[in-house]
DNA sequence: GATCAAAATTTAATCGATAAATTTTTTTGA
DNA sequence: TCAAAAAAATTTATCGATTAAATTTTGATC
């Protein structure tokens, strides 16, 4: 989802977060200093530099003088980030199909086609770890939206793209098969250059992932 | 903008997101660590904490291992901001026209006498604190969108809002008295809650004010 | 005079220690 | 027995110092 990390701080920065987006760090849990600063074997300082950061960005909670815990969802919080990807996704992808070139084709192309393989993988029944499968459906929507010309529109989109998906994470058996066969569709659409289906097609996508991640609460 | 701040932490990072909005800390300028210490009157340790937290907010730049600088802005930032501005206020007023209740109403009239005060102010010639008249406009524009019923949302805007406004609090003449008869329109659609005139009059409204500030570039 | 390499300097990243605040426990008095 | 106050323990916020990396300067060579 990032690239590699130099500096002790960042590399640390995306473990932590991933370990609150796929649920090891379990959502208001208290972010004791001494005791991450063991277990991510780093010192405070750059603890809370990382926290910081986290805070910021929203998956981590910091009230004033009494140190960090991880932020908790409630279905609103669902509900309002679901909303949001709709608003920004489609507004991204109409734009991307209006100035996409062939780089822009080709990336997606590629990234379909790795989303296809694991998904068939998964379908017959081979162990899949669930941070590969979300990395490739990432990938997929972030080809989509980014030939949108907006460097702050897709950073925007991935903030809330993974305060989102953390939530699916947890679900052990999500929709897929459903999910595949949709974003297939999306896919073609898109390829055909038919903005107005692949818009709906999303849509139409994202508001049935909420509703599957609501109803299996 | 935001509320008042009990520790050093919290209280140095406002003070250095509001100047690199108000332009005191100048675009590309490189924020070295011993000279902020000193002029703020903070440590280290403290001042690397709030960069991180600006850095994820997009307010400063922090390429590994070489510190930290003032983010800079381009034209194209500007557009991209512009349009980001445009899709997430424009639906954040949709939702509040559709859930706003009295409380909403009373809150926005408020905002916008306020404004309006203020602009007379301007236009008779008083000396007014630009980040005074700044914080009346947020307060308008953050009015008419309160209502969406969505914390995310309002987040995000905030944000994007931010980014924005900087550019403008430099140009030392501002077309205030246009933007306020523009503001005083969306205003009078908003009460009246015409949706489609409201939503309109303020994309036209952002729309110019982009056109002023790429030309007055 | 230009180019590269090595040394010196500056700057950033990381660490451990102290001070300030919060939370928990104990004590005291009704 | 309970509630409030005081004391102790834990935890956070802030600081200064050390280590490591990047940048600049110097000097040697062509």
């Amino acid at each position: 989802m990032t690239s590699a990390a130099t500096t002790v701080g960042s590399s640390v920065y995306l473990k932590i977060k991933s370990d609150i987006i796929t649920g090891a760090l379990q959502p208001g849990k208290k972010l004791k200093l001494d005791t991450l600063k063991v277990q991510y074997s780093v010192s405070v300082s750059t603890l809370r530099e990382i926290l910081n950061r986290l805070a910021s960005d929203g998956f981590v909670e910091a009230p004033e003088q009494r140190g960090f815990l991880v932020r908790t969802m409630s279905n609103e919080d669902l509900i309002e980030l679901s909303n949001l990807r709709v608003l920004l996704e489609c507004a991204a992808l109409k734009a991307s199909l209006a100035f996409g070139d062939e780089e822009w084709e080709g990336n997606l192309v590629s990234a379909h086609h790795k989303l296809t393989m694991i998904g068939k993988k998964i379908m017959d029944g081979e162990v899949v770890p669930p941070e590969r499968l979300l990395n490739y459906d990432w990938e997929f929507h972030l080809a989509l939206a980014r030939a949108c010309n907006s460097r702050h529109m897709i950073s925007v989109f991935q903030n809330i793209y993974e305060k989102y998906i953390g939530y699916q994470l947890v679900l052990r058996n999500y929709r897929w098969a459903k999910a595949l066969e949709e974003q297939q569709l999306i896919f073609e659409a898109a390829l055909a250059h038919d903005s107005e289906a692949a818009v709906n097609l999303l849509k139409s996508h994202l508001r049935k992932s909420l509703s599957f991640s609501l109803a299996a609460n």
